[in-house]
DNA sequence: TCATATACTACACACGCTGTGCACTTTAGC
DNA sequence: GCTAAAGTGCACAGCGTGTGTAGTATATGA
């Protein structure tokens, strides 16, 4: 992945913002796979050429799409109701209602980042990166859990971690947010109802 | 989607034979997205264009093969364990082995058409009968909880049809058996706990 | 065994997408 | 206002899908 020069020029900024608007627009409407270097660049009333000055390639776009959004939403904010809660199980409530906060807005970009990591070194390794974080976060709830000595049987911090990553997979939040219409608080509280029967004393 | 003639001819059902299994095995080993129809055709010792009497298009050919998969792989022997179960609390559990033993197998191929069903609606078409259809065994699962009255609170039918919907994607599985390594007797015991824990009395 | 329909080959082509090269024009910033 | 950066316009190579068409090999039934 080449990477391309910060942009020194006020018109750059710009420019490379509505770019990133642009794709992550489109991709919100008609998801990556069907979104083409074109059409973001007409959209941001750009040439394709100027595109690619901003960006390496399509991979390069989306990677640095994906950490702009991370910058913009606020993913910090989100997720500090997590560790500040008082004891682990109420934690483990407060992740829930973090990943049906947070999750939902990012279905599209994850499903874009998911396409591209199955062709691109580069996009695989960006991601990976991503869903390592998530497992460390993972981690640290189950460690809390078991720490507070809450943590149910059979389950280990290691294989807790792990089924705690996996049930945050966009393919349930998809599944249930879009495809059986579920409203974000009804995810949030049922997600949260199989955390605590499952992993909880 | 133009549907192509069935073959009269013994060598065209070799051919087409060819094609899928050499599909299908390009699939496991790169993934659909990197697979091209002169790579399908080149492994079947075929012209590309010989590819293109037998399937109409690429989405064509992923929606026989995935067809042909379920016939091939028998999966109505994998589920028969658990709508023999002798009550539904067994049949859960026996739910959960069934996924573990009947789904990683199908992870490439899942992976190929939830790809495909995002940018052709042929593809999408069929897909969600497929999905539809599990989620009918879903909330058959759900309905016999009830009946047998183990479905904790605060499930309902519905509810908890989605959820043990939700909870069979393949982002679960791959994410656990890939990703994280785990083998396929793991998985079914835990995600056999996760079940359990959830949705029953 | 031979005639005929069917399967397949070997080319060609149109079209769409990505990514690059290069000469040119516009704009920002000192 | 001068200079360097940003953006334009056009051309090109490469690769993928899907189609057209004329000719060759092969199966099958009479």
């Amino acid at each position: 992945m080449t990477t391309i020069d910060e942009p020194t020029n006020a018109r750059s900024r710009r420019t490379r913002q509505a770019l990133l608007t642009a794709a992550r627009d489109l991709i919100e409407e008609h998801g990556f796979g069907a979104v083409t270097m074109t059409q973001v660049a007409e959209r941001a009333g750009v040439t394709r050429r100027a595109l690619y000055l901003h960006f390496a390639s399509r991979t390069d776009l989306l990677t640095e799409l994906f950490d702009h959004v991370n910058d913009t939403e606020d993913l910090a904010a989100s997720t500090r109701p997590v560790w500040d809660a008082p004891d682990a199980v109420t934690a483990l409530d407060e992740w829930a209602r973090h990943l049906a906060r947070y999750h939902p807005r990012l279905i599209g970009l994850a499903r874009a980042a998911d396409h591209a990591r199955r062709s691109d070194p580069d996009a695989a390794a960006h991601w990976d990166l991503v869903r390592a974080d998530w497992h460390d976060h993972c981690r640290r709830l189950a460690q809390w859990l078991d720490h507070d000595g809450r943590l149910a049987p059979p389950w280990t911090v290691a294989t807790a971690a792990d089924m705690l990553w996996a049930l945050m997979s966009f393919d349930v939040v998809e599944g249930l947010i879009v495809d059986r219409d579920w409203p974000p608080d009804q995810f949030a509280t049922h997600l949260a109802t199989v955390f605590r029967a499952t992993f909880t004393l």
